[in-house]
DNA sequence: TTATTGAATGAATATATACTCATTATAAAA
DNA sequence: TTTTATAATGAGTATATATTCATTCAATAA
């Protein structure tokens, strides 16, 4: 008889994992809209007739993909209001950014994503900004108690915190647009944005 | 008879910068393949077949203003090269940003605009990579002179050029994703970047 | 071998949007 | 008031792309 049901899921995960990753590569490099689910089907290996199998319309796809980005930030959220020194937060932090970027481009991908979800105005797009204002908060706080340590600068925190956001986020923007010519900076020229000079 | 050449002139003219206005925002907000001529037109406040009697294509008005970008980036470029102090070029250079960025948001739109066409792979990609890379390597010079002036940090210089003109490209980004809840880095945030910490 | 089940295909269709052009509006001067 | 040159309009057409669905494929076990 025919394939067992964990077979069949089998494929079924399969696909669904190649069409993610052909998708939220292609999404967070041309937009939504310059994106079309041919493109995506052909760089998932496979037919647009099985991606409507498992997505109703591009639309749904591109939320998935947006809300599971969003989880992603929450959880971030959770790491910096944690108890740990906000010193060792941010160097972790910087740490993991700068190896994404210099393999995967995975968290890159997620915060262009975001933004991406931010222009194209869809369902998502509050969720999204509610998201990008909650890790901003939450920075903000985290700067104000490094003050009081004495281990960042002195400054409005929530500018700070903007500027070091904004920093990341134009991190990925300009490796799209340098491409081979894009020269990563290392984790601490990143973080003396926020970190006290030592002395 | 008929309205002199001169006025039919400054009609013409007030309608091309009414385009241009209209396209510079909506493509720096929703990339060239999201923004449609119905919305330039509207957003214009004109008719889509004036538009078409002024651009061939939409895909040659967003040339002409990506191409006008560049020409404003280059000139940049030789501000930078300038034989002024390297503390007087940045300052000045980020006093402009945040300037344009608290008020007409011309330059970081112009800096979008840019990226978009990165993405957007049309004619005009290349060129725009080029003066991406001119501008990058400008600073990069211009952070050596500071260095051997103690004016800026150390550190690799082509990292902390890209790690400046990263934060000036994300804080367009993060003022589009943030709208009002966006609030701008003072200057003395933002040069500190670079610059060597008063003792 | 063959029957069976669901994955996989891609040409056909629906829909959205870039572009055209026959027509109208406007202001100056005869 | 009429003529004239050119700006301005927007419904209509062409084209591109999202979505559908009748058909084929592939692996299993009887």
């Amino acid at each position: 008889m025919p394939r067992t049901k964990e077979q069949y899921e089998a494929m079924r995960e399969a696909t669904v994992e190649k069409i993610q990753s052909a998708a939220i590569t292609l999404f967070a490099q041309k937009g939504f809209a310059a994106t079309g689910v041919q493109d995506i089907a052909d760089e998932a290996g496979i037919s647009v007739g099985l991606l409507y199998r498992h997505y109703k319309t591009k639309e749904e796809l591109f939320n998935e993909l947006v809300n599971y980005a969003v989880g992603g930030l929450n959880a971030l959220v959770n790491l910096i209001m944690s108890d740990i020194q906000p010193r060792e937060i941010i160097e972790q932090f910087v740490n993991e950014i700068y190896n994404d970027m210099t393999n995967s481009m995975d968290f890159s991908n997620m915060l262009t994503l975001m933004t991406q979800a931010v222009y194209t105005n869809t369902a998502v797009t509050q969720r999204v900004m509610e998201a990008d204002a909650r890790l901003l908060t939450s920075i903000e706080t985290l700067i104000k108690k490094g003050q009081q340590l004495g281990q960042f600068h002195p400054g409005d925190p929530a500018e700070m915190a903007t500027l070091f956001l904004s920093s990341i986020q134009g991190l990925g923007v300009m490796r799209a647009a340098l491409r081979e010519h894009f020269i990563m900076p290392s984790p601490e020229q990143i973080t003396k944005i926020l970190f006290q000079r030592e002395i």
